[in-house]
DNA sequence: AATGAATGAGAGTTCATTCAT
DNA sequence: TATGAATGAACTCTCATTCAT
């Protein structure tokens, strides 16, 4: 992931201590209040209040109302496939890792449903970063996958394809886990499922 | 599909024949207006403007901006599902009729990209207009699967988890089709990979 | 009081026997409306609602808004003066005709709290009639007082002056009425201090 | 009278000196404008454009128009009471004290037209204000009336029955002041009124 | 005589952004 | 580095009034 650069002001100018911490304090507030309002009911008002600055301070920082929502969408992003990568990597075979994956995606989508939210309205707000969600997230699958049909885990097919429809079911049927939860009989139907679908031995 | 009622005005009234085209006339512009720039830089003027009459006469026939965007989401979903069943019901086997309404589903997405664009802002902006959405277009789903189920076509496995696995595939692949378009090969491994999921015979 | 006019439409013509229900109907709707809402919040939609007639309607009797207002408050005082008048009639001496008078007042402020909130807003919709209202009302006031100096019931006195001081007492009073009622205890004090302040014999 | 505290926002902050001379710019523009054309004519741009300022400075420091209308209302209020009182003090008996303040009332009146062209609207607009405003000027009027019985000056009765009665014929007065003027003869027919009314000895 | 449709100006309010200190 | 004040365009929605039938 190459993911990380230093801090800097709204003018590109690397900052110093209390900016930096300052800046960080703005960004987590946006991140919240992003998360409960949306992007249009959020107000820089809002986010400065609670960030516990002026609302001057925040141009110090970001250039525009949808620059912080970017940087907020990608970190998201960020945090999002290290929960599910850190929990697939603890699954033995290839199936394993993708029902554990799985299981841990719906975990994420439940316990912070800001995914949907900001995600969605980033197609209009910040397409680019929307684009980028899926292709990040789509890289480790791919590989993922690849690395399993060389080992004969799973049958040979396009791991592009198996990446996106996979991705797939795991939106919809996270929407539906925030919407009304999944019993634990889909999510074993499910995983028969796709385990089907990967031709798993 | 009990989904068509008489046109009426924002007070309940049905509509003369001049009141009717009016009122569809700013359904339509909404629709448009809505896809191009998203549910909050539409606005009431653009909506107006783009279907040619003054911003008061849209307040004619819809309560709130918020109510026609629902009633644009219902007319989408009555025309994607109409869309895809009709060609659906040409193919012989199941698998062909999931097939070619993949097809469809996706000539349809390519050529309306309003089906996405508003579909995801229905996510906070209508979200029970969203969910019904899924219902209606689960429920034909739902039977057609339990009717191969039992004529031996597919796999026995819980249909209504089946349903969401194929509509989350069937979206973001419809979204790929519009952000890049999907090449033969892959949708020729996305029918092999349904297949399979399905256990068709 | 001449007060009373065949009906016309708006453009002044005289008006057959249902044009001259519809406009009663609609003069009533106004007065109903203006009263529940005031001058501001009502609007032409609603009367014309309350009366059952098409929005159009409305300018086939009436040439404005105000203009119904003008006669709803030209209504609201013949009908105050009336009650007024017909209660205090009753009264041997100008003394007792005074309490009687008072005491209807404020029986029809209590029963008509529209007189208040439709006057007051006269003020600035309908400057005319407001002082018409007062004098109106002022008129057949002097008049009995005038008679009650010359038989030597009351001090003499300006009558006109007289005439203002009651009917600043009766609206103030009439106010506090329709906030909070007034303890009989205080209409017999009010009376004291109306006795002394006429030099009652 | 504990009615001063120290200008605020509308989000309730202390106020720098730029900003509290900005509220009260918007606040006197305000009294002007209500003043002129009423509480619904008047509008948030008309009363920014009095008072130089751009439309969203006023939501800087009001949270409404009917907020603003309520402070106008207090203020004028405050400065009515102080103006009366002022002259009234004066006075050595309760009577010459009682002239000396109706006269007060009807000066202010003159030169202040707003007194009734707002108060009448606030029955209305702001009917919680209103009553307060006759409450306060209500009680220092009781407490001068009371203390006159106990001293002998003026006939036992019912303080509050007076206050009221001499508040309405005030008020009515007033309004007369206000549209045509009162001769002096008419000022002195209406001491000896009072002076009758309350028994001065 | 009556109707339903249409108009368009104007209302109150919000908010991203800039500025002076 | 931070602040509070100010801006002004844009928004949704209402309503008195006019028009065509």
């Amino acid at each position: 992931m190459t993911d990380l650069a230093p801090p800097t002001g709204a003018d590109g100018r690397r900052l110093r201590a209390r900016g930096a911490r300052t800046r960080a304090k703005l960004l987590a507030a946006a991140e919240q209040v992003f998360t409960e309002l949306g992007y249009h009911e959020a107000s820089i008002v809002k986010i400065t209040e609670a960030a516990g600055v002026a609302q001057g301070t925040f141009y110090l920082y970001f250039g525009s109302k949808q620059e912080v929502f970017e940087e907020v969408v990608l970190d998201l992003n960020r945090r999002v496939r290290h929960y599910v990568n850190e929990a697939a990597k603890e699954g033995a075979t290839r199936l394993e890792r993708e029902v554990l994956g799985f299981r841990a995606y719906f975990r994420f989508a439940a316990e912070n449903p800001a995914l949907y939210r900001i995600m969605r309205q980033a197609e209009f707000v910040a397409p680019h970063a929307l684009k980028l969600h899926y292709e990040r997230f789509s890289e480790a699958y791919i590989t993922g996958l690849k690395a399993a049909m060389e080992a004969g885990e799973i049958a040979e097919a396009d791991p592009v394809v198996l990446t996106w429809a996979l991705m797939g079911i795991a939106e919809l049927f996270g929407i539906r886990t925030v919407w009304q939860g999944i019993p634990e009989a889909e999510l074993v139907e499910l995983e028969a499922f796709i385990g089907r679908a990967l031709g798993a031995k």
